[in-house]
DNA sequence: ACGCTAACGGACGCCCCCGTCCACTTTGGC
DNA sequence: GCCAAAGTGGACGGGGGCGTCCGTTAGCGT
């Protein structure tokens, strides 16, 4: 007797199950969440029927595409709370963090987004936030971080941090790290300068050069 | 003999065009520069082909709405080099600036935007980077300022803070000012911990509140 | 080898935004 | 008051994204 209940997919199926969220990874990533359905499904080869068939929402769709992204941003705090220095942790979880969304533009805004609806995302966040929150007691007491740091600071720092945007995205890693390292001067108590990394070369030079005549920077 | 040029536009169309540089400056503000066109046209109680003819692309229309804060962005930094103390100057700048960008959306974005076509912000916003280059080479001779200081340190600062949203504009303003003292304290070279704005409450709270459901929170 | 059925993708209708054209209205000099 | 020209707004065609339907293809159990 077969399987009444096709849980299982076909062979066929799941191949472009997998190409759909490997395409919607690179298109969010690079594009944001407002990358369009069908282009999606078009760099995957499959035609849009197969793409809301698989996944009926563009919710559901990134959901499961962010799956690691969200592993990993679990990895991170866990990683920063079992470091035995609470404010090593903290600096961990920072630097990490602002990594992991300058690399995913799409995930940031997933991230962030408030979705009431059906949307694993939420409970993620609040368990990351909570655990941070926790992590950050820890280094007030050790004197390390500012007793007037507030849990909404580190929310602002991720809301900044995806206001970086750049021409490619090993620049806004590395500008993404030259931020973090800028926060967490502005975050610790005692204040002893560390050595800042390297600044990436950003969008708008800073001499007068008019700019590459490549991009025709259309206002829309 | 009348003037063969009309140089000199008629009360009505004057009117008009003042009423829809008011729209823009709303919608940009709130919306920022994607606004539609026919929505600033409707909220200024015109017709889109007036709108069009008075500004025939959203350039222009950006450029003319954006006068008062173009102004307001030169006097900062006016302000800011006239001020003795080169290192009050700069902060002064930092603050002033941020609040400025946090107030409008879309000056932010024309702001940042590089435009290669007859967008006078590029020469605006280059003047201003030089004149803050030379407050900075003067903070860093006082010692307030730290040594490896990048201008395009400033430039981060400024696509970060464009990354601050939240629900009311209050609220952007304060988060904003917020994130300019931290910003501020991670540029001082001597760190001494001034208090910092209060917090806003920003969109996602802390507690496992599940928001409000006022919003539907569409993903697209 | 066969056939049932899950799976596929092209095609459709919908809506929103864009930029332009044109017939009607208003202004202001005489 | 008159009337030419400046000004106006509704309407139009084009383009793109959205979500769905349906005739066809191809996996897989027998």
């Amino acid at each position: 007797m077969t399987d009444r209940l096709p849980h299982t997919l076909r062979s066929d199926a799941s191949d472009n199950r997998e190409r759909i969220l490997d395409a919607a990874r690179a298109l969010f990533a690079t594009e944001g969440l407002k990358a369009p359905m069908r282009e999606i499904a078009r760099h995957a080869g499959v035609g849009p029927a197969t793409l809301y068939r698989r996944f009926p929402t563009k919710q559901m769709l990134a959901t499961e595409a962010f799956t690691d992204e969200m592993r990993a941003c679990r990895a991170i705090v866990d990683e920063g709370r079992a470091e035995p220095d609470p404010w090593r942790g903290f600096c961990l979880v920072i630097e990490k963090t602002c990594e992991l969304h300058a690399r995913s533009r799409g995930f940031t805004e997933a991230f962030m987004s408030t979705f009431p609806d059906a949307m694993d995302f939420v409970a993620e966040r609040e368990y990351a936030l909570r655990s941070i929150a926790e992590l950050a007691h820890r280094a007030k007491d050790t004197g390390h971080l500012r007793p007037d740091f507030v849990l909404d600071d580190l929310v602002l720092m991720l809301m900044a941090n995806r206001g970086i945007h750049t021409t490619s995205k090993a620049a806004r890693v590395a500008a993404s790290r030259r931020f973090a390292a800028l926060v967490i001067q502005a975050f610790q108590a005692s204040p002893q300068h560390s050595p800042l990394p390297p600044v990436a070369r950003l969008a708008p030079a800073a001499p007068a050069a008019p700019a590459a005549p490549a991009a025709p920077g259309k206002i829309t």
